[in-house]
DNA sequence: GTCTATAATACGATAGAC
DNA sequence: GTCTATCGTATTATAGAC
């Protein structure tokens, strides 16, 4: 693997757990084992290209991953149990939740970095079209699909919030419970 | 107002604003118009000891803001849908939403500072409860009020976050549109 | 209780050798 | 393409005068 794709991977990881401004130049070069020097030649305008770069790299992986999910399961409310309940064996065997979240990013970086906050919107935007077409097949409406794709997007985010805060798995697990009887109602 | 109170009152707001690592002491300093040696007389332990601190008085005025809200209205539905639209005006008119999240907080220092995970879990516990005994006053059963009152916290915090990212009220509006309907289906 | 001065260290970024 | 050395400037924290 060449070095540049190496420094997005290992980069991402950490921005996922501690944040942008938490996570120092000296942390990545040490991580990936590489120099200032060889940084800055992949990354002219530094820290921030890099954070990007993580970003965009984090769209593709997500869409896939997410995408795979949701074509192994016929509903929505199974995909989405399905969805939750790996980001709850990650979080049980890993301790941290590093793939979907990037909460921390969102708060330090949307009002100081316009560019970031885009990459950011744009992720969001990713997950909830994947759950919006799946509850189209389901047989929703337009409408209905997108107001509950963004609930759900908004509901699994806190939830690995209150995870990380709890020290807890049960948060999510209590929201795989619930959610499916939001589906539910809507479908009546 | 004595300095221990004030400071605690300003460096609040700039850590929701800005996270725990994005704020530094220079910038409290300024904002307090006070020296260094003045915030060490009041927090000996420095910066950790004066978030601890903050998050202990957020505790009490969130407790305050969100009963006062929960006492104006009949029932939860009503109360919930008040509370978001009082966070919609407040985006609108700040741009941020300091008052009711710090998830950047939590992302930053749940796995750094154990005290500090402690009191994020504590503010996150003290929101549910509040919704929770709403929801039995309600006539749900305490055990589905508790799953509820997970959830909408969850899902408000994830909502504040997309309004973060979008730069728009839009995803909280959703959110307050769908939420009633979550309860509906529970109460059936 | 508040101040200034200082310490020690970490930050992101740059220059230039190889 | 990778390296080391260095530059300013941040950071948190401490010591001691008033």
């Amino acid at each position: 693997m060449d070095t540049k794709t190496r420094i997005i991977e290992i980069a991402t990881k950490l921005f996922q757990q501690k944040g942008y401004i938490g996570v120092g130049l000296s942390e990545i070069l040490k991580a990936c084992n590489i120099s200032k020097g060889s940084l800055y030649h992949h990354f002219p305008n530094g820290k921030e290209e890099l954070l990007i770069a993580c970003l965009e790299s984090l769209n593709d992986v997500i869409t896939q991953d997410i995408e795979n999910i949701f074509n192994q399961y016929p509903t929505t409310k199974e995909a989405i149990n399905a969805m939750i309940d790996q980001l709850i064996v990650h979080f049980e065997t890993e301790g941290t939740i590093a793939g979907y979240t990037f909460s921390s990013i969102v708060s330090e970086m949307a009002s100081l970095s316009e560019p970031v906050r885009h990459a950011c919107s744009l992720l969001y935007a990713k997950m909830q079209s994947i759950y919006t077409n799946k509850l189209v097949e389901d047989g929703f409406s337009t409408e209905a699909a997108e107001s509950l794709a963004l609930t759900m997007v908004a509901t699994v985010e806190g939830g690995m919030m209150l995870c990380l805060t709890q020290k807890s798995s049960f948060p999510l697990k209590t929201i795989s419970l619930v959610v499916p009887n939001l589906l539910q109602e809507f479908q009546n």
